[in-house]
DNA sequence: CATATAATGTTTCCATGTCAACAAAAAATA
DNA sequence: TATTTTTTGTTGACATGGAAACATTATATG
């Protein structure tokens, strides 16, 4: 196996692992939040005049299943939408003070995640770590000239 | 920014950024096929003794969905289920000739995935890029403990 | 200013995934 | 060997996300 596969197979593999631990956490600390709910509380606890769209281009979903899901978060009184006096068409979403609790608890476990990973950053030589880092600048800064060469975006 | 936070980010933009890429190729050269549908011919087409079990696990899903994901592409004659003589329980799979040719149009384009990122793999020094795959190994590891100990699968 | 176009959010239909219960077979255990 | 436990795969109920059509409002254009 070449090193492209090798690193493409790892990074697969690495976030699959990453995705079904931080699921099962949220599922224990978070009972009866779905990811995607407690992704959205997130980002309504972290941006000023947040609506569907914005949170559907965060979260690379449809507006249709945002829109599904605010209407949940509501129900469930997590959120409140609100308007502004000169905008009849945009609706923006807020905390409420439930919400704001389920958002102090994620704070929290994304805290414990990243402690969780800490020792593999620890237990690095700071140079290969900058070497690391450095790869994946590169690698991006590639995607970014494809990217813009096929006229995406 | 600590190397961590570093890390995750350079992480979710490149990917991000490697999907977008990838998109449109994919829905044009393999149209009518989704994502699972493609990764499960894929992983079948790799390996001798496929069963739902593996599938799921290789997947990260329940052996639920890869039941019916399995029905969907036998009903479509892409693969078929085979037994062994002395094993009445297990149940694996391998490709139809039609599977066959689903599976080598998704190795070209992953061929030219390849060849579109590779010079950046090309342009590292080879002592660098041990150092980023060995990381990514350790990382993987320590993800596999955790996993572990938290008893998921 | 009037009209066309774009943006925004909602809803319906549909596909697909999870969960949990289940049956059958294999493996472990007494 | 007989019984219990585990593994494997399937199914039905349910939840959720995408696509597309739609209404409403804002913005651009003439």
């Amino acid at each position: 196996m070449d090193a492209q596969q090798q690193f493409r197979t790892s990074l697969t593999t690495l976030l699959d692992k990453i995705t079904l631990l931080s699921k099962s956490q949220l599922e224990t600390q978070l009972k009866g939040f779905k990811p995607a709910e407690v992704h959205t509380i997130e980002f309504i606890g972290k941006h000023q005049d947040v609506n569907v769209t914005k949170i559907a281009d965060a979260m690379f979903v449809t507006r249709g299943a945002v829109s599904k899901l605010t209407k949940r978060l509501m129900a469930r009184e997590l959120i409140e939408r609100y308007q502004k006096p000169d905008n009849k068409k945009e609706i923006y979403f807020r905390l409420t003070p439930q919400g704001r609790g389920v958002f102090l608890t994620h704070e929290q476990l994304d805290q414990e995640f990243q402690q969780r990973d800490q020792p593999v950053f620890d237990q690095t030589d700071p140079v290969q770590l900058q070497t690391v880092l450095a790869f994946l600048d590169r690698y991006n800064q590639h995607l970014d000239h494809e990217i813009e060469q096929h006229h995406l975006q």
